[in-house]
DNA sequence: CTGAAAGCGCTAACAT
DNA sequence: ATGTTAGCGCTTTCAG
């Protein structure tokens, strides 16, 4: 079913057809009713592959995100939500490992899209000024990395690892240690040094152990190898809602309770973190404002230079390190 | 950058540089090498928009998802990495209220994508009926309801909740309560009537409560209502595993301690049912098959009648089962 | 093996 | 307000 079939059983020129659905207000109200009757009719719908093709717009963002991780899961619902409420659709790119990136760039390339959402710590700053050098609207989605080389939109994880820091100090650690995700990537690298320099100034050391990755077994193996050393610290601060899942079931396998004898934060705002199993402090990511933020530098106006947005979370309080008192009992015995 | 320019560059024709890239294998390689050395040199890289124009096939496969849910987001993951494997891509229509799907079908309409994956227990009959007729290539993913007017691909509920409810018979389970999601569904229905149906032949009764959706806060209020009407099971068989964390966390907070007091029972086999915190028997769906049949359904060459596959899950036996022996020392003191 | 030429279904001047 | 016409970048006969 073409335009020109729906033309032929009207009787008026193709171009008559195609006007009414792309831009009816120029074609007269009695044609248009007639087009669009024979259009129900005969089941036509204006192919979008032959109106990009002219047009050069696809009405398609791309997004590259990993396929493993409760984070990314979350952050992918909002762009299919936020982009559908802008008529454009989101064309899914995942990879699970890095190496991979190379295909999906190149396949990515041929599809033409109107912009693209890079998300992904483990993007090296090479390849990513690479891509960015290219025509193609791109936008980096929580890379901290990325800053300065291409478009970004991040969630301040400096800001937030301080906050949580200062909360945990607040509640009386002394002792504290950091659990990282994956060393390498500019993520792991900000919120560490986040937590670490405020920790510092309240005169706290804060040794990081590297989890070796972002999911549930990750964070469990690295709180496991923590409590088997012994020497336990009063506060855990993780460097993912996910891994701190893992964290405080490992604690709790091995009868550390949480958060009396050891606090945990985590970071992200994942849903289950407000879940009454886990309850987690953490950090909550301002997801939706940050996706809408993404959005607009994608298909806003380019700017000369690549703007660079940081949005603040927000402080989520929860049982995981209400332990004020236990602390301060503590204090008065020793 | 186009194969023209490309062709100039290197002083051949338009169509041998298309060639060299689409039937590499009808050029000759000297030519060959020439052509792919300048289409590096220039940055081209060919045009599926164009190449799906004439070719009628866009290598686009599109996925209606509902927007919110643990369960679909693993699924969702598990087609695109699987789709990656066979060179096609994934295009997301996700919809939070089954009233957009309107909207969603004829938008995807124009993108004359190569086939559809429909996965929603929310899409009515009718409607179904009337996509399937569509010359569009479809799969049904998880909809008993789908079975017979389209293809689809299902686990197998009815099976599945047998089985789960076979096993807190077993373990001594007599007065038995089921949580449901959405009672409207034909999911919700064929596993109610799968767990009501076992149980009925161990002469137990098994009353039904619907929480009105299939997200934790839907089985922590259920289970909530539960408790507060006194009068708790032996065991509760939840719909789905979403929900049953939220009932689990319900009965916990109001001092029900699970398997102890009430077993509780899941399905789907999310990730996080194996996590330590929740340890939740359940009925694991085997995604990836169902995903890799989805794909053959859709790809493969299409059968006369629709076919429907059904594919049995996996008993996984947690913690929140784990009570015979508690059982058995009621009824010797019973 | 390579080139010439005709479209795929639509958009966007331009003309009427 | 509508029709005519020329492409968008590629694939694909058909010749050579």
């Amino acid at each position: 079913m073409t335009s020109t079939d729906v033309a032929a059983h009207v009787g008026v020129s193709q171009a008559t057809v195609a006007r009414a659905f792309s831009s009816p207000e120029k074609v007269a109200p009695a044609t248009r009713k007639r087009v669009e009757a024979a259009a129900a009719e005969l089941g036509y719908v204006p192919n979008a592959i032959a109106r990009s093709l002219k047009s050069q717009r696809t009405n398609i963002i791309a997004a590259v995100v990993p396929s493993v991780g409760e984070y990314w899961q979350s952050v992918l619902t909002a762009f299919s939500k936020q982009l559908a409420d802008r008529r454009q659709q989101l064309l899914l790119f995942s990879f699970s490992d890095p190496a991979q990136l190379e295909d999906v760039l190149t396949s990515l390339a041929q599809y033409r899209v109107d912009g693209v959402i890079l998300a992904s710590a483990s993007i090296d700053a090479g390849r990513l000024a690479r891509v960015g050098s290219q025509q193609l609207p791109l936008v980096a989605f929580n890379q901290p990395a990325a800053s300065g080389l291409v478009p970004s939109v991040s969630v301040d994880n400096d800001l937030g690892m301080r906050r949580l820091a200062a909360h945990v100090v607040e509640n009386g650690a002394r002792r504290v240690a950091y659990i990282g995700g994956v060393a390498a990537t500019s993520t792991d690298q900000t919120r560490y040094r986040g937590a670490a320099q405020a920790l510092a100034q309240a005169g706290i050391a804060c040794p990081y152990t590297e989890s070796g990755g972002w999911a549930y077994e990750h964070g469990y193996g690295a709180a496991r190898e923590l409590v088997e050393l012994g020497e336990l610290p009063d506060a855990i601060m993780v460097a993912g809602d996910e891994l701190a899942f893992g964290v405080i079931d490992a604690l709790e396998d091995r009868g550390v309770s949480v958060p009396t004898e050891v606090m945990v934060t985590g970071f992200d705002g994942l849903p289950q973190a407000s879940w009454a199993g886990y309850d987690l402090t953490t950090l909550t990511q301002p997801v939706e404002l940050l996706v809408e933020q993404a959005i607009a530098l994608l298909l806003g106006p380019s700017e000369p230079e690549p703007a660079d947005i940081v949005v603040a979370g927000e402080l989520r309080l929860g049982r995981t390190t209400k332990s004020s008192s236990i602390f301060e009992s503590r204090k008065d015995h020793g």
